[in-house]
RNA sequence: CGGGGUAUAGCGCAGUCCGGCUAGCGCACCUGCUUUGGGAGCAGGGGGUCGCAGGUUCGAAUCCUGCUACCCCGACCA
């Protein structure tokens, strides 16, 4: 497969999109904009959904589901979110469908229109707040701290496969809470998490910050995210955590009697992270041979290749396979031990690179002779002879480290990638030029954010977290600034 | 929604300008033999409403009209 694969360098688009369908990750569907997740794809999903399931419930979340069809009239009771989405939802007019009087095919039966349309959701806010309402009384019946895994659809003009899709899987978790201070805490919560497990699962570094006015979640009070850099210089937005005020309580009614016995508002949060990172996931780490996959997300963390030429070689080979196999296994390694004699050994040895496996033994007549396995790690490429005794451990250490390396890999990119910008020109540069992130002294007005995006594609990805403050001027205005903020091309 | 492009086997393409025998090539697929420590070789084989609908013609992948889908660049966005 990598024979006749794109290069990086060459088009990282082309590539991008070439490694996700070889891959077996995804592939377009008949529908515009729509993706079908093939096996492979869903099975690292499910790796990432058990994780962020987890921490979830570890900080003392529940699931629940929504429906898919929100009516059209919740739109429209807080303003800015109706503005933010009503350009990109799907809407459902009719419920039948009859056979054409007219001879072929099947039509819409006007007889069987809708009278309120039905949006199919781009987010659920409204609809579980609309929920929420019912729910809430007193002060006891909050927090109300709840997630759901469902599929959301924005009628996208572009779509690119992961990045950005007509319909997507994610999680949202909305929140209601007694006082401003427990919601924002709980917005700040959410950003940690999804921190923590674009670092510490995928392997890869992420900004936290705050996003601009400009960029803020159609509804919300505040917006944070956690911003990540990919390998062609652009930045991806990995995960968001609104801080929403009282906005939705208020347009849904949704007030509680406090300690006090004072009848109040609701203060929320809501937080999301989507399929997108996938797509995340294979820009950040992989290259030329195909995809690199961090051991804690990888399906397949070890594959095991016999090489052999009669049958008699295969079977002493599978004993000392399937010993590694269950000693991996004891250890909570997923190992798959590929005997298959329809493919050769070179076959395999690609295919597993291409697919991202972290970890490959290869075990021939030589190796038996020894007592000895062929290593080889696809974040490196190296390949190692190890003694089989106590090859468990080893093997578990070494994903360990190849964990670390992605991690450190991805880090030193950043750090290499990103730039401190003084002047216009020298931002103007960058942007073109090198890609990556910039920090850059900004008067703080929407106006210049625009006019900026405008002249250079470059967005102003996130006010950073505990940024350091500095007196500084507007790279574009000359307006003075006392911070610096992150800039840069963004997918 | 604006600008540009494409549509021929599972994938990638040639053929279209200038209509003509049975529509080709590479990869993939199937069968057999030889192979197996980095994508094997040889031989044989299967697979096509040429995007859709009309029209011109003795004859259309090729010319004409209409439609549809997809890709790229913008605007929009996780």
């Amino acid at each position: 497969m990598a024979k006749d694969f794109v290069k990086r360098e060459e088009n990282y688009s082309e590539w991008y999109n070439e490694l996700v369908i070889k891959a077996g990750l995804a592939e377009s569907s008949p529908v515009r904009g729509c993706m079908v997740i093939k096996p492979y794809g869903y099975a690292i999903w499910e790796k990432m959904q058990a994780a962020l399931d987890k921490m979830f419930k570890d900080t003392g979340h529940q699931n629940a589901y929504f429906p898919l069809f929100i009516p059209k009239s919740f739109f429209s009771r807080e303003a800015s979110h109706v503005e933010g989405f009503a350009k990109e939802c799907a809407v459902v007019t009719h419920y039948r469908l009859k056979n054409d009087p007219n001879g072929k095919g099947i039509i819409v039966d006007e007889d069987a229109k809708l009278e309120e349309e039905l949006i199919v959701r781009p987010t659920s806010e409204t609809i579980i707040w609309d929920t929420y309402r019912g729910w809430i009384q007193s002060y006891r019946d909050l927090p109300i701290l709840v997630n759901q895994w469902a599929n959301v659809v924005r009628w996208e003009m572009r779509t690119r496969l992961f990045l950005r899709t007509a319909e997507f899987l994610w999680q949202e978790g909305h929140t209601a809470h007694a006082t401003e201070a427990e919601a924002l805490e709980e917005t700040r919560k959410m950003l940690d998490v999804y921190a923590n497990f674009a670092e510490n699962w995928m392997a890869m570094p992420v900004i936290k910050g705050i996003k601009t006015a400009n960029e803020r979640f159609a509804g919300a009070n505040e917006t944070f995210c956690i911003e990540a850099l990919m390998q062609d210089g652009k930045a991806l937005q990995a995960g968001t955590s609104h801080f929403l005020g009282q906005n939705f309580a208020k347009a849904f009614d949704v007030k509680f009697l406090s300690k006090e016995n004072q009848l109040e508002y609701v203060w929320a949060s809501s937080w999301g992270v989507s399929t997108r990172l996938m797509g995340a996931l294979v820009m950040a780490h992989s290259d030329d041979n195909g995809l690199v996959l961090p051991p804690k997300l990888a399906p397949i963390q070890v594959a095991i290749v016999p090489i052999y030429k009669t049958e008699e070689q295969l079977n002493t080979i599978s004993e000392t396979a399937l010993k590694i196999k269950s000693a991996l296994e004891a250890k909570g390694i997923s190992v798959k031990y590929d005997d298959r004699d329809t493919y050769k050994p070179g076959w395999k040895f690609n295919e597993y690179e291409f697919k991202g496996v972290p970890v490959r033994i290869a075990i021939g007549p030589r190796d038996l002779e020894q007592g000895t396995v062929e290593v080889a790690r696809r974040d490196t490429l190296e390949k190692a002879i190890y003694q089989i005794t106590d090859i468990e451990n080893k093997i578990e250490h070494l994903l360990e480290q190849i964990q670390l390396n992605l991690y450190q890999k991805a880090l030193t990119f950043r750090e290499q990638k990103t730039y401190k910008a003084d002047t216009w020109e020298e931002f103007k540069d960058i942007i073109e030029n090198k890609g990556g992130f910039v920090y850059a002294h900004w008067d703080g007005t929407t106006e210049t954010e625009v006019k900026i995006k405008e002249e250079t594609k470059a967005t102003i990805r996130a006010i950073p977290l505990n940024n350091p403050q500095e007196e500084g001027k507007c790279i574009f205005t000359g307006k003075a600034s006392t911070q610096r903020v992150l800039f840069a091309r963004a997918y």
